[in-house]
This record gives C-alpha cells, sequence and structure tokens, in this order.
RNA sequence: GUGCCUGUAGCUCAAUGGCAGAGCGCCACACUGUGGAUGUGGAUGUUGUGGGUUCGAAACCCAUCAGGCACCCCA
C-alpha cells in the first residue's frame, strides 16, 4: 500500500477502464431500451435546494441520509438522493409549454448517506423512466414494459428476475374494510413489507405493538396470502391485459406486500426483485405518483415512473453472466512502433495517416528497444505494430506485423492502410 | 447508530508464540530490428496504526483506524 495516499470517499467506486465499459455498456444498453419506447433523455443538477425534498420523500431519505452542506450565501444545498422531485419541477416549470403524455428518461449519479454494503454504495448512478400526463392502467402496463424489456435486452429471463406489482389504491381499499385506523396506515405498510424477513410469531406481535387487533390482523394475514386479490381491482385487471399485450407478462406477477417507502406513490407500485433470492435487495421500484406535481406547485398532472440502480442490477447480471466479456478494455488495435530518435517524427506522421484514415492508433512515444515496444503491444492487446526502420524508411515502406500470427510483411506506404484494415478484418 | 468478520509483497493468500513465505505479476538477461512461450537470475514488507503481555508477537490482550457483511432504510 502506497503510504500517504489520499483514501477515496467511503461510499463511492473508482472506475477504472475496466469498470467504466461495463457502465457504459449498461448505459447504452438501457438508452437503446428507452428510445425504443420513445423516451427522451433529460437530466437535472445534481444539486438541489433541501426544500425540494423535504415533504414528499420519505422522511429517513431526506433528515438521515442525504448529503446537505450550506453553500458559501447560506442555503442548504442537498447532493440529489433521488430523481423525482426535480422531474416534478422541470415539468412544473414549463407545464403549459409541453405536450403530454410526455416520456423522459435520464441516467446519472445519485448520493445517499448509508452504511456500504452488498449492491449498496453511497454515490451510485440510477436509471430513471417516467411517463407524465396520463393516468391510466395502460399507462403503468407500458412503463413496466420498459424496463421488462430491458430485462429481455440483457438476457435475463422471468426464471432469474421478476417484477412485482401491486396498487396502493387496491390495499387502501383493504384498509377501510378492515377499519385499520388511517393514523397507523403508514407503519402498517411497513410491517406488511417487513413479513418476509421476520418470523411469523414476531411478524404477529409486531402487527400487535402497532396497533392491529386481532381481528385485522387475521384479515391483512389473509389480504397478503389472497394471489387473486388483484381481480377486485379494475385498475388491476386492465394493467394485466396490457402487459399481456405488450408480451411481457411473463415478467409480471401480483404480490399484495409490495407498498414501497416512499410517500408521494398513489397507485400502482412495483418493485423487481432476484427470484433466486440471493441479492436480498430490490433491482428497481417504481409506481404511479399523480400528486407530486401538484404538491411541488404546479397544476395537477399524473404521472408513473421507476428507477434502476447500477450497483444491484450489475450485481445481477455477473451472478448470471450476462456481462459482455467481448467489453472495449483495450485502447487500440494498432501500434506503430518507433525505431529511434530520428524516426520518431517520422513514426507519428504515419500514425496521423492512419488515424485519418479512420483508425484507431497508438504511438510508443521513446525510442525504447523494440522488444519492449512489441511487449507493450501485446499487453495493451493491439493487434497490429507497425515498423519504420531506416530499411522502411529508405524505401518508403512500412513493416506491417500481424501479432496474432506473427506474421510480417514489408509493404509501400501507401498500402500500409489497406493491409492493416486487412488484418482488422480477420 | 448497533452487531459480526477481516487487515501480511503490486494482486491472491500462507505462516497459530521461535529466521516473514508461496503463486501470479514486476525487472534484467538468454534475444543489441520483434511480443506471447520457455529458461536463468533479481527486487519488493515499519505484518493497518499505537500501546501491552512475553526471553521472543504477524499470531495473544487493549485501544484506534480502515474495509467488508448484516440490521435499519433503500436504487
Amino acid at each position: 500500500m502506497a503510504k500517504n495516499l489520499i483514501p477515496p470517499v467511503k461510499g463511492t467506486r473508482d472506475f477504472y477502464p475496466e469498470q467504466m465499459a461495463v457502465r457504459t455498456w449498461l448505459y447504452n444498453t438501457l438508452r437503446q431500451v428507452a428510445e425504443s419506447f420513445g423516451y427522451q433523455e433529460w437530466e437535472a443538477p445534481l444539486l438541489e435546494i433541501l426544500d425540494l425534498y423535504a415533504a414528499k420523500s420519505g422522511e429517513e431519505l431526506v433528515k438521515e441520509q442525504s448529503y446537505v452542506f450550506k453553500d458559501r450565501a447560506g442555503n442548504e444545498i442537498t447532493l440529489r438522493p433521488e430523481l423525482t422531485p426535480s422531474l416534478a419541477r422541470l415539468i412544473a416549470q414549463k407545464q403549459q409549454q409541453l405536450t403530454f403524455p410526455l416520456r423522459w428518461w435520464s441516467f446519472g449519479p445519485f448520493w445517499r448517506y448509508e452504511s456500504p454494503q452488498k449492491g449498496r454504495t453511497r454515490e451510485f448512478f440510477q436509471w430513471n423512466v417516467d411517463l407524465l400526463g396520463i393516468d391510466s392502467p395502460e399507462a403503468d402496463a407500458e412503463n413496466v414494459a420498459v424496463l421488462a424489456t430491458f430485462f429481455q435486452r440483457v438476457g435475463l429471463t422471468p426464471n432469474e428476475v421478476l417484477i412485482l406489482v401491486n396498487d396502493r389504491r387496491l390495499i387502501e381499499a383493504q384498509f377501510d374494510k378492515f377499519g385499520v385506523d388511517r393514523a397507523i396506515r403508514p407503519a402498517v405498510s411497513s410491517w406488511i413489507d417487513r413479513r418476509g424477513k421476520m418470523t411469523p410469531a414476531d411478524w404477529e406481535a409486531y402487527g400487535c405493538e402497532i396497533g392491529l387487533s386481532e381481528s385485522q390482523l387475521a384479515s391483512l394475514k389473509s389480504m397478503l396470502d389472497d394471489k387473486d386479490l388483484w381481480k377486485q381491482s379494475p385498475e388491476q385487471v386492465r394493467f394485466y391485459k396490457a402487459i399481456e399485450a405488450l408480451g411481457l407478462n411473463q415478467y409480471v406477477r401480483f404480490d399484495p406486500s409490495i407498498m414501497r417507502g416512499l410517500l408521494y406513490y398513489t397507485g400502482t407500485v412495483f418493485e423487481a426483485w432476484e427470484v433466486g433470492g440471493e441479492i436480498r435487495r430490490s433491482i428497481l421500484g417504481g409506481g404511479r405518483y399523480d400528486n407530486l406535481l401538484a404538491d411541488v406547485g404546479g397544476d395537477p398532472l399524473p404521472a408513473v415512473g421507476f428507477a434502476m440502480g447500477d450497483v444491484v442490477i450489475t450485481l445481477i447480471l455477473e451472478k448470471y453472466g450476462l456481462l459482455r466479456a467481448d467489453l472495449p478494455v483495450y485502447p487500440a488495435p494498432v501500434l506503430v512502433t518507433v525505431f529511434d530518435g530520428d524516426s520518431t517524427l517520422a513514426s507519428f506522421q504515419l500514425a496521423t495517416e492512419l488515424r485519418r484514415a479512420g483508425l484507431k492508433v497508438l504511438t510508443y512515444p521513446a525510442p525504447d528497444k523494440l522488444g519492449k515496444q512489441f511487449k507493450y503491444a501485446d499487453r495493451v492487446g493491439a493487434r497490429v505494430a507497425l515498423i519504420l526502420g531506416p530499411d522502411e524508411l529508405s524505401g518508403g515502406q512500412v513493416a506491417v506485423k500481424d501479432l496474432r500470427t506473427g506474421e510480417q510483411r514489408v509493404v509501400e506506404r501507401g498500402e500500409t492502410v489497406a493491409v492493416v484494415n486487412q488484418i482488422l478484418a480477420t
């Protein structure tokens, strides 16, 4: 370990070229999927005023997990912990000029001051996909279809990942039916959320603790076990029909225990989970949030959207061997060696000729021994090495070596590009 | 904030109280106009840090720092 090295900030990740290649691949993939549904890319500032999140995100997210600092003017600034409030602001600012339904997507960095562990860092990237202006189960289904298509695109099957769907309106109606006091409903929601993590006895005891009666407890238990509960919701029925029409119903399943922590969800909610259950962390979460625009000061506007973090999805892709092995971690396929101090500039000129012909070309910017330069070419994954020594220079030629076959030949300078391209094509 | 685990060479890890090592990688040479393969040789450590126990500590004890994992919450 090097001494006196300033360590990276806890919970951040360094992206060496290998990791950057993965991130760029992920970005390109989800961009293609989002664009195939007609979503447009956008971006918000990474810094926002704290008040933007104050009322609408989860309490804990704002008060304990956000990076907050005062700028030099004394304003409370937040490193954004999520994107949806920024989206609401951008929409509200131009609401009269935009054409709805509006489909926007974004991929950028977010920060949450939490304890880093598997699948969770303090600085992470998030894919956000939102559809605004339409309140229909079909809009929800289309939004979910974007991420199901993403799963399909990267090679994840319904045996590996599932999108679990619920509807808060449906559960609220059940709460009404069972006479669950409005004051304890948030606690009941998190109690439902926690079912899988506790023993049945502890879970029931906890249910009593938050104020549920014996009969409410029994009713809620049978509600959570009712796989057909969705049939009581006209919205849910239409949602699954639409998903089926989109050809993605294999990826989607009703689950009455999906509640979501964020306060602004109003209708359909969903999360994606790994089926095997080894990665015990949701891959993404989303849902309908019809009140948020009005809450930030805009005109009321229905909306649905989801967010997927890069950390967990990368874990999943790794687990199932779906990260592409052919990611471009090599700098360039062609290296122009430098024979000696006198011919360095001639080599540079040759490199420029090749680059102008569209090739990616490395030079070796010091007259080291050729053996060392070839070794370097090998290490960095170059396919072709070019040598411009005294013999070649005097004859207007270039030595071209195929580093895979070891075959080398001397060609006329004007043919160099064609010969190199020929080798690269094999 | 709480609990558990781990810190030894560039990397992965041995050494369980008795000379701090291996594999890989790195460097040099064989090969002064040619890489991968092979061979020969070589370099590398305040054993995270500070204290304590001991004739003797990488190992045992205390403290501290860092990282990982889990709870909480969430992408």
